[in-house]
DNA sequence: GATGTTTCTGAAAATTTGTTCACCTGTCAA
DNA sequence: TTGACAGGTGAACAAATTTTCAGAAACATC
């Protein structure tokens, strides 16, 4: 693939980090005002080359419409046993982005949310089908989950959706996020710890679901 | 929150649909044609209601600029279940990758990966670190390694770098890429598969380590 | 120095898009 | 019955945005 220069990496960039913020593409004055440039045709003919170079789509005529390539960058490096990194084709991409905080898995603890969010790195792979955008990643605490395998440290990445009997929801009761098995019986909604030396929990009558914890990690 | 009408609900599944598979926005005028409304000022209403209970924020002047607030309302049984997702700041983003294929966990086993590439999804979180770019992700085949709590279906994430003694790592043997422990023992190699059940492995002489596996991920 | 390519300027045209105005229709509760 | 309100039509307007056109400046290449 044809290389980008500086400027039009530049403004590859400036796109990406614009959406991932906004969660909308920057108009063509926006990145105009961006890099100072003095008629808006200086960044058209870079959104022409991008394109040209297939790194980037765009959709004629519409507005802030686009698609672009994920970040593509490869170099591999020497071991003292042989060293053979995977194939171009299975390079994945990380991306930097914030994380949501702490959660409690055992009973009631802070939320490490409520002040400052820091950034952490998740791979791209996990499933075929397309994730929702408004997922988020929570890092466990506490072991209440250990019978379901969630432990002390992992992360679990937490998905919007209809929460059903059974699912594994991040709860928000008295301000504090809690991991636990929702379970519905008798026409009452129960949050249950998924470990033996718990309690039952007591039913609840208001509730707040954050969204059903779909994926568990963990770090070897 | 105040509820959402089923028109209202029909056109923010559409809007976070629409975003979803292409990446942008759709205009007042796709989600007219969409709808079948005779007058964009039907859509135009319909946002500015999405806007006012708080789940659709729309970006005054700016074409197909939106944020959106992730999926809402639940209802299970007859307690009330709010659903209320993060905060602008804890919006993770999930990209779309190539994904290596499967790995063989157990005794050696065909590849699934030296056909064609699938694409999979995985959430952006796991270290604060940076991880490198050449890492990738496999599927997980078979059972050796349950007693390192990685079985069959998990996905792990294998990293370039350095393998020491005790590391987990993707080794390419006979043109197989298994999952195995690397054990450095008198100045001899060997990879040790994680279960009790299997027998010790043969000390290896030429070796080609494809990464270690540093994260493993399982779908609930 | 000549030459071609890339990058950029400046202005204007064409189109898309959000927004507003006036008015109609049914539903539901006071 | 009346009034409020969600939901819709139809047309027009204003703004935002992309796109085009002609040409200048910078820069490497021969």
């Amino acid at each position: 693939m044809e290389a980008l220069t500086k400027k039009q990496q530049a403004i590859l960039d400036y796109m990406r980090q614009h959406v991932a913020e906004l969660s909308y593409w920057p108009s063509i004055r926006d990145i105009q005002a961006k890099f100072r440039f003095a008629s808006t045709n200086a960044v058209f003919g870079h959104l022409q080359a991008l394109e040209r170079k297939g790194v980037l789509q765009r959709i004629p005529g519409a507005a802030r419409a686009y698609k672009i390539a994920p970040e593509v960058s490869v170099d591999l490096a020497e071991t003292v046993i042989r060293y053979e990194g995977p194939s171009d084709e299975q390079i994945v991409n990380f991306e930097e982005v914030k994380f949501a905080g702490a959660i409690a898995a055992g009973l009631p603890d802070y939320t490490e949310s409520s002040g400052v969010l820091s950034t952490m790195q998740v791979p791209i792979a996990a499933g075929s089908r397309r994730r929702p955008p408004e997922s988020f990643a929570l890092r466990v605490r506490g072991d209440s989950m250990i019978d379901a395998d969630i432990n002390d440290g992992d992360t679990v990445i937490i998905e919007p959706g209809q929460p059903k009997h059974g699912d594994i929801v991040a709860a928000l009761i008295d301000g504090e996020t809690t991991l636990k098995r929702l379970i519905k019986q008798g026409g009452k909604v129960f949050l249950k710890a998924e470990n033996k030396n718990y309690p039952e929990l007591r039913p609840v009558n208001e509730l707040v679901i954050q969204g059903l914890a779909k994926t568990v990690m963990r770090r070897i």
